[in-house]
RNA sequence: CGGGGCGUAGCGCAGCCCGGUAGCGCACCUGCUUUGGGAGCAGGGGGUCCCAGGUUCGAAUCCUGGUGCCCCGACCA
């Protein structure tokens, strides 16, 4: 094996960031806490976009654009809201370069400084209701169902490809409503639009849960989020949507009149998810070869490899299989380059993720067979080539439905109940994943259990069944378990 | 911003202690032989040794000051 990948057993860190260069998905940048996509990357986080994209619209939302730009004073009229980002913005504070008299190259003009600065965005809640305000003077302008695809910046101190880079790209719902309970309909409706996209199309299970207020978004009264477990243990925010309440429309005096003839504060949502959804793709999936894709999400879902090399006979029967697969929507393409040898592709496409493979060499052509290898399982066998339409159909089924309930097992059997804080402190360190346990409900004990453990509540579980029992750190009374875990 | 480590070819590194022609592996280029699980041989190209100053006949190497990146903590989709 030339280009090795460190084993996860050995060093997971290492191994995630392996994957995410030998994989192609992404390069450092020159810019700090930033990566380039490459095109294999991005061709994952389109088929993502594509979906979700479907997905919203199906449910009624609309795309639109707002500006990369924010005026400062627009972040600071939600209090809880600057209070969470303002640690983390990048700010422009001028508008022009010239040539340094002293012959340093360019320098920032200090004659073009902004009246006011801008922020980059770090989301767009301000600058969106901030124009709401123009477009909502009646009950009949609700609902607005808008959605954004855009970059955001957020200056972390700690990056990592994917999971957390400074500059981000992601899509953010807003929408505005004449009632609470509209509104609230409107959050769950949309967690439950990504919980279907995770589990569909990544084939990574979630749990859909609500953060405690501490976990919150910085403007939200209720944060509703999906987790996700890696393989490693640690869980993964994998999307949120927030109930806003009127927080916004009174920061930015957003009101309608209703059929009373009366004036109301509007109702709003937030919802979104980022490129970070790459990384608990790979961290889902994964293994020590390389990248494993679940085919609804494989930019290329079938290669076929001629054997040892391109001819026109094994080309001829190669697109025949091509014509047969793309006729049923498959995305396959036939790897014609005579450069590397079968060896050196077989690693290769099993490094990128590709979930099949097809080996077609003159042994085959004499046999009326191909050699099927799928990735998720390394197993091979031999089909016909009149049946290899079909079967590879099934087969992609196969793997998707293989891949999902492959992390489901894992995820299922790292929930762990406990109901003392050794055993809590205990799984937290050996087994990792969720735990599930008693907590007294208050922040102040939420956060002395991640002082004392680094594991934070990732959600209190949808549906969650009330259970009287006691605080695992304080001991006072509870009347519902909640999720613990060590978290990206 | 605290604590640790590292800047030498596209990538990964050795050389530094003890100053004296800048090296190795992979990748790249040319040719031949190969080709059913990461090919072999031969030849070849590629470097402001992070930057600035100092010591010295001479600095990748020693000294001083910068700077960038990585890892560990506090913040986070």
């Amino acid at each position: 094996m030339a280009k090795e990948i460190t084993p996860r057993s050995e060093d997971y860190s290492q191994w995630y960031l392996d994957i995410v260069h030998k994989a192609r998905l992404a390069d450092n940048s020159p810019v700090r806490g930033c990566m380039v996509i490459k095109p294999h990357g991005f061709a994952i986080w389109e088929n993502m976009r594509d979906a979700l994209d479907g997905m919203f619209k199906a449910t009624g939302h609309v795309n639109a654009y707002f500006p990369l730009f924010i005026p400062k004073s627009f972040l600071s009229k939600e209090a809880a809201h600057v209070e969470g980002f303002a640690k983390e913005c990048a700010v422009v504070t001028h508008y022009r370069l010239k040539n340094d008299p002293n012959g340093g190259g360019v320098i920032v003009d200090p004659e073009a400084k902004l009246e006011e600065e801008l922020i980059v965005r770090p989301t767009s809640e301000t600058i969106i209701w901030n124009t709401y305000r123009d477009w909502i003077q009646s009950y009949r302008d609700l609902p607005i169902l808008l959605n954004q695809w855009a970059n955001v910046v957020r200056w972390e101190m700690r990056t990592r490809p994917f999971l957390r880079t400074a500059e981000f790209l992601w899509q953010e719902g807003h929408t505005a409503h004449a009632s609470a309970d509209e509104a609230m309909a409107e959050a769950k409706l949309m967690l439950d639009v990504y919980a279907q996209f995770a589990e569909e199309y990544m084939a990574m299970p979630v749990i859909k849960g609500i953060k405690t207020p501490n976990e919150r978004f910085a403007g939200a009264d209720e944060t509703f989020c999906i987790e996700a477990l890696m393989q490693d243990g640690k869980a993964l925010q994998a999307g949120t949507s927030h109930f806003l309440g009127q927080n916004f429309a009174k920061a930015f005096e957003v009101q309608f009149l209703n059929k009373e003839n009366q004036q109301e504060y509007v109702w709003a949502t937030s919802w979104g998810v980022s490129t970070r959804l790459i990384g608990g793709l790979i961290m889902t999936h994964s293994d020590d070869d390389g990248l494993v894709l679940p085919p609804r999400l494989a930019p290329t879902q079938v290669v076929i490899v001629p054997i040892p090399k391109p001819a026109p006979e094994l080309t001829e029967a190669a697109e025949k299989i091509t014509a047969a697969l793309r006729a049923k929507g498959i995305r396959v393409k036939i790897d014609n380059d005579d450069q590397n040898r079968p060896g050196f592709k077989f690693a290769e496409y099993e490094m990128i993720g590709t979930p099949v493979r097809l080996g077609l060499g003159a042994r085959d052509l004499a046999a009326g067979q191909v050699e099927v290898a799928r990735r998720d399982t390394k197993e091979k066998s031999n089909v016909a080539l009149d049946q290899v339409a079909d079967y590879i159909e099934n087969l992609l089924t196969e793997i998707q439905q293989n891949l999902f309930n492959k992390a489901k097992a894992y995820r299922d059997e790292h929930i762990t109940r406990v109901d003392t804080w050794d055993e809590f402190v205990e799984v937290l360190d050996n087994k990792g994943g969720f735990v599930s346990a008693h907590w007294d409900g208050s922040t102040e004990t939420e956060l002395a259990i991640k002082e004392k453990t680094k594991a934070t509540i990732r959600c209190i579980p949808v549906d969650n069944p009330l259970e009287d029992g006691v605080c695992i750190l304080t001991g006072k009374p509870s009347t519902q378990r909640v999720l613990f875990a060590k978290a990206y």
